[in-house]
DNA sequence: TGTATTTCTTGTCCTAGTTCAATGTTTTGG
DNA sequence: CCAAAACATTGAACTAGGACAAGAAATACA
């Protein structure tokens, strides 16, 4: 199976590409695979790249000045990471880590191959503009969990959403994505299988 | 002063267009005035618009099954509002509610006008995924506040953020954008005088 | 202008979730 | 294969914030 089988289907789910734009969208990514426990972006640095995932598992996160670590988001198969908040509070620095959790095989734009790939073949704009409406809904959903439900209910979400995740995961992991204490997700997950 | 110098404006700040691309911009947008209290996008209903605020304030959001209410966003002058949830998770429709709280002057776009927008002049893609780039950003940002500050620091933030909006809207609804009780809203800020 | 409605405050009691600490379990890597 | 480290569980004490209720203040509107 080719390299960019998973990525070419992926953005052509909502947008039709010929092969020659897929060709041109192949070329301007650079295949890297990168073993786990790698940091690829330190807190301060400013995010250069951005990573479609084919295989493995990906955390992106934040840390605050109190030391409160939050997972923003887990980048699975099929899914994009990168970080872009770095223009938007130029003031007080976003410390954004983001890691490898599994040894990762990874297709990635530079800043200056997604502009290339836009001059070359300006229909991506649209194709990446419809990914990124995705993913703010998406966003909004989890936002709207966190305020309004229990930690109980953000758990059984979860499963429902990335069920593969619990057993290739650290659950505190999970318990930092969910807004929640590693202890309390814990004692949640014993009050589950009581039942 | 033109209707339409707002939305220039903001639309140009990341992309540079010119007075003909505009004005095709501005062809494909309806300017329509909604008093007070108008809900737009009742629950369930498809969000058939996007409004770009050039006077007032609106509140989107959302009522989950438990009569959970979170307001998801308030948008104020030369900010866009809209409901992208519809696709997302097709078979629960998220309840979502967008409402004027002050009488609005607004540039509405339907699907269709914005289509034809990006046909006529595709350069708009771009400037309106940067947009949506910083949507995500700010929502990101949120989230992660959501998650990890105390009420106190959030409704501190929020003053910081929206330094207008307590004078413009119900405390509760600042309480429910922050994610916390009226009541504790009122304690917090009673805090706050009191130093 | 006065009445009704909405909004805000304050107090009391209560609970979901946190923190800390101790113990057990699993994974890692030499 | 073993030791060290990372991870998960459980319990006890605590706290941030919620729910409810009742009164005060502000707004709307007839």
């Amino acid at each position: 199976m080719d390299r960019y089988s998973q990525i070419n289907e992926s953005i052509s789910r909502y947008v039709t590409f010929s092969q020659e734009e897929l060709d041109i969208l192949n070329s301007q990514l650079e295949y890297r695979e990168v073993p786990k426990k790698t940091i690829m972006l330190h807190e301060g640095e400013m995010c250069n790249f951005e990573a479609f995932v084919i295989k493995g598992c990906i955390r992106k996160y934040y840390i605050d000045s109190n030391g409160h670590e939050v997972i923003l988001q887990f980048a699975i198969e099929n899914s994009w990471v990168s970080d872009i908040s770095f223009s938007i509070y130029e003031d007080r620095p976003s410390h954004t880590f983001i890691e490898t959790l599994e040894d990762c095989e990874l297709l990635i734009f530079s800043p200056e191959s997604k502009e290339e790939l836009f001059k070359q073949a300006p229909r991506f704009e649209r194709a990446f503009r419809i990914l990124l409406y995705r993913n703010l809904a998406v966003t909004q959903d989890r936002l709207f969990n966190t305020i309004a439900k229990t930690a109980m209910d953000k758990y059984l979400e979860f499963l429902d959403h990335y069920p593969s995740l619990p057993q290739r995961v650290a659950q505190h992991y999970i318990a930092s994505y969910l807004g929640i204490s590693a202890e309390f997700l814990s004692k949640v997950r014993a009050k589950i299988a009581k039942n």
